[in-house]
DNA sequence: CTTTTTGGTGAAACCGGTTACAAAGATTAA
DNA sequence: TTAATCTTTGTAACCGGTTTCACCAAAAAG
């Protein structure tokens, strides 16, 4: 039988008042009292329920995270960052994957909201208008994180996609580049549609030939793409949506025993563990994924304990880090 | 203000009562009665508090996932499987980062019994005898993941590492290997402690000399490990504990201008999604990851309802997978 | 030596649900 | 027509905490 805080009254020999002000740190109990308390609380292993104890104060202690897909390897260090500040400032995490789908990611949200978190930290897919006001009848906090549209009401934690893409696709037409590809993510994804548009910019500025190839956010899809791209005519170089993409886009190019950088160079985004790892190791727009989901955590909490008011954008350094690809 | 089950009896005109058997959808409710329930549930916008269900059912439907760490690559994939096969079952999932730190890891089991979790998986560091008493003492269902002790009273999935690697071991001395090397993981922890005792077994069964090197489960341990190897001697193969420590080793290896696999032969353990990405390809063993996590929370949700006595050892299966390297 | 203040404690209401039980109305059997 | 049964609904107790408020004893003030 579980032990309640009843057991420990009955056992201490005073008040469940007590021994919730003992729990509490409530510092109106005599010290004597709290020792037998504290002593009773040990030898009957007594463990507050937290549902109780959240249904009495009405209040939670556990965020939400809902983000695309933990399997890619960008997100596990957003998600370790969120989960390090989450823990450090006495929350626990909800965690759920939405594989980019938005019904997926309505339902999850719903879940959530029901199960009382606290607030949710959100790595959307898709947020249209509509949506966003969907999200604003929950009245929960959310934090929007690494991709949202341009003017929500919502705190909001990112890097500069535009022009961080921007600054690399210049830097390919700085080294002479006159025919770059993009391998963009899925149309609907705010990050990649950035990063489209910065593209797009650059090479239109420039008097260049676009070429934009939509695809996944994932390995295979870069390495189609690539693959697709080649059939037709050989860039000299690639700016890719993300590492994995980039990843797979080199694998392509050297199936066809293309040397990069070479004969042709290939810029990522995120700056994933393997970018470095690769051969060549890849060269990529390096992008403070840990402190992101710290950001995310310490503006969440600020909000749900009702510290803000106006909605805070927040958007943290990149930086290209040029390797060898 | 929040909406409560009571806004939504007066607005129905019924009871609180009638208004839980609605939503527990209990069948002896009128029909008619029903319908202008649920009108009104909608009309306010209600959402039951889940930490006064919880409470007055006494049940919990969140579980808990204990891990080493989220951001090596291995472990997302079988998070995901947990978490796919929790929502299916109608669970939420808590999700913690133990680093392998024996300390961290416990005051998390804490934390999480604490929240009244259902359950918890549990990828643990290490796990003593003591260790293992201490969790059956919460008399909470646990369900260990991968990594846990011969004899625990609780249920556990994983792979036969032991037979895996022997089997990875005895493919390289049947290519004619004669000086192998093992890249082992930290020493305390059972997985690696499995895979050490397997290759020293399949070493010392055909009389040669074993070359072992403890580090930890990291890309940049398996470089240092495997330059410290070269600086002495020049081993024709190399078995890591997985394949992070392998891809670090391979990088090593590349450095000082050998040749994989016709200098050196290199196999990993995980098939992690960067195994095939490496050049070479990682050979390497492939373990259900995703498998492993659905199966995990099958037993644990099976336990969680009482439905089980004897603790299960649940063995996936596992394969070699040749590739390049 | 009263009177007021202070500090510590317990009783009881409350958080928002679920559920056993009683009661009332409708239906069926006798 | 009346008794018996079945449905449907409401009342109230309960889940395990927190917190307001009243109360009492001891200390401080008059």
């Amino acid at each position: 039988m579980k032990v309640t805080i009843m057991d420990v009254a009955n056992h201490a020999n005073v008040s469940k008042a007590t021994v919730s002000r003992v729990i509490n740190h409530n510092p109106k109990v005599a010290n004597e009292i709290r020792k037998r308390v504290l002593q009773s609380i040990k030898e009957l292993g007594y463990r507050p329920n937290a549902f109780a104890r959240n249904l009495a104060n009405n209040s939670s202690n556990v965020i939400g995270l809902i983000l695309p897909d933990i399997t890619n390897p960008y997100f596990p260090v957003i998600a370790r960052g969120i989960e390090d500040a989450a823990h450090q400032e006495g929350f626990s995490l909800f965690i759920s994957n939405t594989d980019n789908s938005p019904d997926i990611e309505q339902e999850y949200i719903q879940k959530m909201a029901g199960q009382q978190v606290g607030g949710i930290i959100l790595i959307s897919s898709i947020l249209d208008e509509e949506k966003v006001n969907e999200l604003c009848e929950l009245k929960i906090p959310f934090v929007l994180c690494d991709r949202f549209l341009a003017d929500t009401p919502f705190d909001t934690v990112s890097i500069d996609h535009y022009t961080a893409s921007y600054e690399a696709v210049l830097h390919l037409i700085g080294n002479g580049h006159r025919k770059i590809c993009h391998l963009s993510g899925p149309s609907l994804v705010q990050s990649a549609e950035m990063r489209r548009q910065a593209y797009s910019d650059a090479i239109q500025e420039h008097n260049l030939e676009p070429c934009i190839r939509v695809g996944e956010f994932s390995y295979e899809s870069g390495y189609q793409l690539m693959t697709s791209i080649l059939k037709e005519s050989t860039p000299t170089a690639v700016f890719a949506a993300n590492d994995l993409m980039a990843l797979g886009a080199m694998n392509a190019i050297q199936e066809q025993n293309l040397k990069i950088p070479q004969d042709i160079s290939v810029i990522g985004c995120d700056d994933i563990l393997f970018a470095q790892m690769s051969t060549p190791k890849l060269s990529t727009i390096s992008v403070p994924a840990y402190q992101i989901g710290v950001k995310a955590v310490g503006m969440l909490v600020e909000r749900i304990k009702g510290k803000k008011s106006a909605a805070e954008n927040l958007l943290l350094e990149h930086e290209f880090i040029q390797r060898e690809s």
